[in-house]
RNA sequence: GGGCGUAUAACUCAGCGGUAGAGUGCUACCUUCACACGGUAGAAGUCCCAGGUUCGAAUCCUGGUACGCCCACCA
């Protein structure tokens, strides 16, 4: 009898129904991962709501360098943030995960300039504007590669609000910052020590430069006494591992207070090589205990040098140029790479007698991180950002909890880091990124730093104003991502209602570049955490724990994995292994009891669905009996312990605890017990199973998107009351169901139940009785009487009878489970010998259990000093094991 | 030279003050009407070592050892 308010329920089931689908025997993931991107995207669910009224939830992605590949990293980062933010959506925030992409201004560069090597050209034939269009043109083809990895992988970004970072708008903001802190005296221009990539012909800031222990010498070098010995000593010796910087040398330094050396500091000395006199200089910097205790000092090839030669005012003679070349300066030596010329100094100076001892030595060289070249510190003309003011402000904002770490310990690292900060060098000799925005009169030489180019020069007046030819460090823009992206510097709807953002989920290995410079440049520009939360992931090793590289040949595409275990298995597999703080060892293994899951939720559907029929609904109402009653308990027990899991991102354990409830709770027990009700089953019995396999599609639907709303579309979508979405991905979050609210039923009858089926299934296989053999049970516990059919199909049992007679009969093999005894009627079947070999084992494996427990409980300071619930635990325990113990001897006669 | 992390079953890893867990692998058995990408029963661990705190420690503290990572201007 259909009620009057039913009538649309009904013609829209009766709609759903001509889609009705069969499922089939196996999972087929590769057309479910294929099928839903679109149709979600179609239905708007991933866009953001920003009138709808619920609470804000927002997350931008850590934005991928367009020249990537989407590699294992990539999945993880991106899929634990899909899995939050699809658990906010679902939670009933209004949940925002901006996308975007990075221009990466090194890589970019390089990738196109080795197309251009291989077509027989290079950037500066093709010329500035026509290189820069090059680049765009390569950026068109190859961003949608990385947009379309991240649909395949089901990440639910809102499309519409897809960013690049150099977007006019993202330009926009990085003027703004540029202009505002140069006018605040933040940045500033000149002539610095920097690190020079002679490769890649760039400047670097100190965080691309990568140390590497090498092999090499230490050279002795001797200085002559200018005008010969004196007191008898007629020079200074000093030890360098680059020689060849000696033509640069303006000084020798030691130690003020060493003793050895107090009569030669303001001495002369001559130089070996080039002729020049340079002074013997004292500067705390010099340890006495190395070498010699002298060094040599070369202030425009060395970071330290450089600094002495500031605090000593001594000259710079710059010897090797920015192409690694010697420059005329070296005299005889120029023209020669830097390597060849350290050849031929050392050469020289062994032959003029200068050279006093070579050692093996093994120092820290500088390697530029992008190219792999040998850095050259070199004096270059560069812009740099001061950046302590935001420094402490992002210090402190750690330290007061405005912004929370997971794992807390990167909050070690960061402080060190902040606390020991230097300038930063933010410009690049390179084409592709923001261009600087200052200029310099071509006639007086007057620097403009504006947001437009001015029309004239403010000085003079000439409107010949050149543009500073370099671009920002990539981290530049990348320092300004979680506000630009909502349009700052204009005050958008979006900018107020989504900054700060919930949460950052990103790599540790880009804490300095890019959490720490968002942190700093969120408080200076927005006033306020551009993230309350970051959750650092891990890194994904492979199945032996090794990092994965291109050489080692050990690296796994998610491609491949998606293709070949399903895009599910894949995120749950991630998921699964994402413990905060550990690595991530990935491995086929794993990736198949992935699969092998998705496939055992998606056969526990097509049981669900093979049992019901078409009128049962969402909206039929459910009964429930004791298995129900349990499965209930469990369900809600579980999802709170889930929702609290997500909340503190132990994204493991959410996914761990709902493996385990669909495989343990629902499959092996909850739909193994419905079997024997749904084959004459109520109405109400089949709408109980459809309510929890619902519940369970929604919890893991943010874990297994695809699977979960294939399942959804062939199950639940056509019983579904018109006033919900028939998109699983718009549904809400199950843990506030009405029906998980539900008590009732006896909450320990069913692991009671569990024990005694399992006891019957080990005495069949204890005593090698066939699986198949129906054979007469009893049972000592009467209350399972209810659950006789149930017994009787799970361990095929020919019959059970509850009874309080004695169930030991020498035809019989017994066994003891809790507060009862258990029996199979085996007739001629029974092996006395194994049977009493079973029943002595048990009873040597009890003896073995209580030892312990009665040692403990006749301790008398654990029974006074432990608390009573510990105590209490242990005695019902210690009784328990008693009791089967006696039950054992007594069979055993 | 500093700082941090990790050491648990054959493998990869959870657990982190109250009787050792998972997945995979292994042994034996089962094609029972959702699933062999399945089911049942099992075997398997001085929780790196040594001290300490505690009634009780794999779990907390101290000191080692072994791996791994980060930072730092010893030429």
């Amino acid at each position: 009898m259909l009620q009057i308010g039913d009538a649309d329920l009904e013609s829209e089931k009766a709609k759903a129904r001509m889609h009705m689908r069969e499922m089939d025997k196996a999972f087929d993931f590769r057309t479910a991962q294929t099928r839903w991107y679109e149709q979600w995207e179609a239905a708007k669910a991933f866009e953001a709501a920003p009138h709808s009224g619920k609470e804000p939830w927002s997350i931008v992605i850590p934005p991928p360098n367009i020249t990537g590949n989407l590699h294992m990293g990539h999945a993880l980062v991106n899929t634990l943030h899909d899995v939050l933010t699809r658990f906010k959506r679902a939670q009933g925030f209004d949940a925002l995960w901006v996308p975007g992409t990075d221009h990466a201004g090194i890589a970019t560069q390089m990738m196109v300039e080795r197309q251009l090597k291989a077509e027989g050209t290079d950037r500066h034939q093709l010329g500035r504007e026509a290189f820069e269009a090059r680049i765009w043109a390569w950026k068109e083809k190859n961003q949608g590669a990385i947009e379309h990895q991240l649909r395949r992988l089901g990440c639910s970004v809102d499309w519409t609000r897809n960013r690049f970072t150099l977007d006019p708008s993202l330009n926009k903001a990085v003027r703004k910052v540029f202009v505002e802190s140069y006018k605040a005296g933040r940045i500033y221009r000149g002539p610095r020590m920097i690190q020079w990539d002679p490769a890649l012909q760039t400047a670097l800031s100190d965080l691309e430069v990568k140390y590497e222990e090498r092999r090499g010498k230490l050279w002795y070098l001797r200085y002559p006494l200018t005008g010969g010995p004196v007191n008898g000593v007629a020079d200074v010796v000093v030890a360098t591992t680059r020689p060849e910087t000696m033509l640069g040398d303006t000084a020798v330094a030691v130690h003020p207070d060493d003793e050895r050396f107090q009569g030669m500091i303001g001495k002369l000395l001559d130089h070996p090589l080039t002729g020049r006199q340079i002074p013997v200089v004292a500067d705390s910097f010099v340890d006495p205990a190395f070498g010699t205790g002298c060094v040599k000092v070369t202030p425009a090839h060395d970071p330290n040098d450089f600094a002495a030669g500031q605090r000593l005012g001594l000259a710079s003679i710059t010897i090797i140029g920015f192409d690694a070349k010697m420059t005329a300066e070296a005299g005889a030596y120029a023209g020669l790479d830097r390597f060849e010329a350290r050849k031929r100094v050392v050469a020289d100076l062994e032959e003029q007698g200068f050279l006093v001892k070579v050692e093996d030595y093994v120092n820290k060289i500088s390697l530029s991180d992008r190219s792999g070249a040998v850095l050259e510190p070199l004096v270059s003309e560069q812009w740099f950002m001061d950046v302590k003011e935001a420094a402490a402000k992002a210090l402190e904002a750690v330290n007061t909890g405005a912004i929370q770490f997971t794992p807390e310990h990167h909050a070690a690292v960061w402080n060190h880091w902040l606390t020991h900060i230097q300038d930063w060098c933010i410009s690049r000799q390179l084409v592709w990124g923001h261009r600087i925005p200052a200029w310099t009169c071509a006639k007086c030489g007057e620097l403009h730093v504006e947001m437009e180019q001015p029309s004239a020069c403010c000085a003079c007046g000439d409107e010949q104003l050149i543009q500073d030819p370099d671009t920002l460090d990539t981290w530049f823009s990348s320092a300004l991502w979680p506000f630009s992206v909502f349009g700052w510097p204009e005050q958008t709807a979006d900018l107020r209602r989504y900054y700060p953002t919930s949460v950052l989920i990103t790599g540790y290995d880009i804490l300095f570049f890019w959490v720490a410079r968002m942190a700093m440049a969120g408080l200076t520009w927005m006033g306020e955490v551009p993230f309350r939360k970051v959750y650092f992931n891990s890194l994904v090793r492979d199945a032996s724990g090794q990092k994965m590289s291109k050489t080692k040949g050990n690296v796994i595409d998610p491609l491949e994995v998606m293709e070949e275990y399903g895009t599910d298995a894949l995120r749950f597999s991630l998921a699964i292994m994402a413990a905060p703080g550990t690595d991530i060892a990935m491995s086929t293994a794993r990736l198949e009891a992935s699969r092998n899951f998705c496939n055992k939720l998606w056969n526990a559907s097509r049981f669900v669905q093979i049992n019901l029929d078409d009128s049962i609904t969402l909206a039929t109402a459910p009964e429930f009996g004791e298995a129900e009653f349990w499965l209930i308990k469990q369900l809600r027990d579980t999802l709170a312990a889930v929702t609290k899991a997500l909340e503190e991102f132990r994204f493991h354990e959410a996914s761990d605890l709902l493996y385990h409830l669909v495989w343990d709770d629902f499959c092996a027990t909850y739909i193994e017990l419905a079997k024997v009700q749904l084959l004459s089953g109520t109405p109400g019995q089949k709408a109980a199973i459809l309510h929890f396999l619902d519940i369970l599609l929604r919890a893991l639907h943010p874990f297994v998107p695809f699977l979960t709303e294939d399942i959804h579309e062939a199950v639940i979508a056509q019983r579904l009351p018109i006033s919900e979405p028939a998109l699983l991905a718009l549904r809400a979050w199950p843990m506030d169901e009405a029906i998980l609210q539900t008590n009732g039923g006896d909450p320990t009858i069913i692991p009671r139940f569990q024990e005694v089926l399992s006891g019957f299934l080990r005495l069949k296989a204890e005593q090698g009785v066939d699986p198949a053999k129906r054979v007469p049970a009893f049972c000592s516990l009467a209350e399972l009487e209810p659950f006789t059919e149930a017994l009787k199909s799970i361990a095929r049992l020919e019959s059970v009878t509850f009874t309080k007679d004695e169930l030991a009969t020498p035809t019989r093999t017994v066994g003891v489970v809790a507060g009862g005894i258990l029996a199979l009627e085996l007739a001629g079947l029974k092996d006395p010998v194994a049977e009493k070999a079973k029943l002595e084992k048990e009873l040597a494996k009890l003896e073995k259990e209580l030892e312990p427990l009665r040692a403990r409980l006749a301790d008398e300071s654990f029974v006074t000093k432990a608390p009573e619930a510990a105590v209490a635990k242990l005695r019902g325990q210690s009784e328990e094991k008693e009791q089967r113990l006696a039950q054992v001897k007594a069979l055993l006669g």
